[in-house]
DNA sequence: ACTTACAAACAATCAAGCCTGTTTTTGCAA
DNA sequence: TTGCAAAAACAGGCTTGATTGTTTGTAAGT
């Protein structure tokens, strides 16, 4: 009620409607696609006008990149805030399985199979996102070098089953989009856990609640 | 010269137009992706006009389907045939591997990647290719199970292996899109080989060539 | 006063679907 | 076999609608 929000910086109004700009784009493209998030349809779900939109970001690339790597950057942080309780606590690697599983899903991955078509055939575009990307798989490298550190796991191997892990991962979450089937992602994930769990030995490798006791739910 | 082409059934002169249309509009998509794969394009790209193409295909939607299911049944009349051979000749996992990772990088994956977004938010798109995507795999199953009766490996198993080759593979070609490094993907490839193989003992599993070689080269 | 943030109307482009002709093939009957 | 009407294959123009980038105008902050 007598809320009057008098004399924002410019720097803050600035700041807060790009954030919402680029959150309402992030939306969009995963809840209608990269195809129908028209500028208009931004501004809108934005809650400003669109003008505002065009202020901040000249083009609609413009503001699809910026929101992407505004995503890719929070993720990151994220990342890194795990990565750092992971060596705290010295977690298994069916905690990381897990923890890369629910961040790609979690609209990422969905998201860049959104702009991944666009990226293929538009080179700016494309160099727009790679250093960002780069930054994020710097911070995958970290967690699982902190894991082969830990269980004394060779490094190069432990980079293969890091890479083949997010590999899985992709592919499982671009299969969703034409296969329904709950049980057979728990399923194939949890044999993946099992795989990851037999690289590495000692407590890392061994998983406390045993991800097979999922299956006879 | 003294070609004279007279007469052509009208069956033959609307299968080959449908033909050079599908084969262009795949074309299209793989080369410019699904946004740029305007109608006149294809039309221009198979030498027909748009009137043409819009007999054919009354709405975009319908031909850019058409040409999805066209290309996947190819796939998989290929696939059925690798299927039969590697049958016969007895071959080993890394032969499967590789020819996966062949069929699904030569065109299929990266097509596949241009249309999944619009299948995520499109339901009747989606529908039209649910069907010849669940034939593709009803082919994937049969080289895969054939491989399993003859190792005598577990077949729950087995297709297990088999659900993460696919999705490893995905993933890998979904990466090369911001990550363009052919060393890695070879490295990965060996890797994921050499993890396959051991879960088929005896002839099945063991390599010919033994893909570590190629390490050296 | 001057710059930045925002609003909204405007113009140009372009693709999709439709519709109207034209050519080729086909089925049928004289 | 030939003549002819109907149907299918093909060509191309037209209309509508939507979207982008631009531009002009106004309010808020420095």
């Amino acid at each position: 009620m007598g809320r009057t929000p008098r004399r924002r910086s410019q720097k803050e109004r600035s700041a807060e409607t790009s954030s919402r700009l680029m959150a309402a784009t992030i939306d969009l493209l995963h809840d209608r696609g990269i195809t129908r998030a028209t500028t208009p349809d931004i501004a809108r779900a934005a809650g400003v006008s669109r003008g505002a939109l065009t202020h901040h970001f000249p083009t609609r690339e413009t503001i699809i990149t910026a929101s992407i790597a505004n995503m890719l950057h929070l993720v990151n942080e994220d990342m890194r805030r795990f990565g750092r309780e992971f060596a705290e606590s010295g977690g298994s690697s069916d905690e990381i399985v897990d923890y890369l599983w629910k961040v790609m899903s979690d609209r990422l991955f969905y998201v860049t199979m959104e702009y991944l078509p666009e990226a293929r055939h538009n080179d700016e575009f494309k160099a727009q996102l790679v250093p960002v990307v780069r930054e994020f798989h710097a911070g995958l490298d970290a967690i699982w070098t902190e894991l082969a550190a830990r269980t004394g796991a060779d490094p190069e191997h432990t980079r293969n089953v890091m890479n083949a892990t997010m590999c899985c991962i992709r592919g499982m979450i671009a299969q969703t989009v034409l296969r329904q089937d709950q049980d057979y992602y728990d399923g194939l994930l949890r044999f993946w856990k099992d795989q990851v769990r037999q690289q590495f030995p000692g407590k890392a490798g061994e998983a406390k609640g045993k991800s097979r006791k999922r299956a006879a739910l």
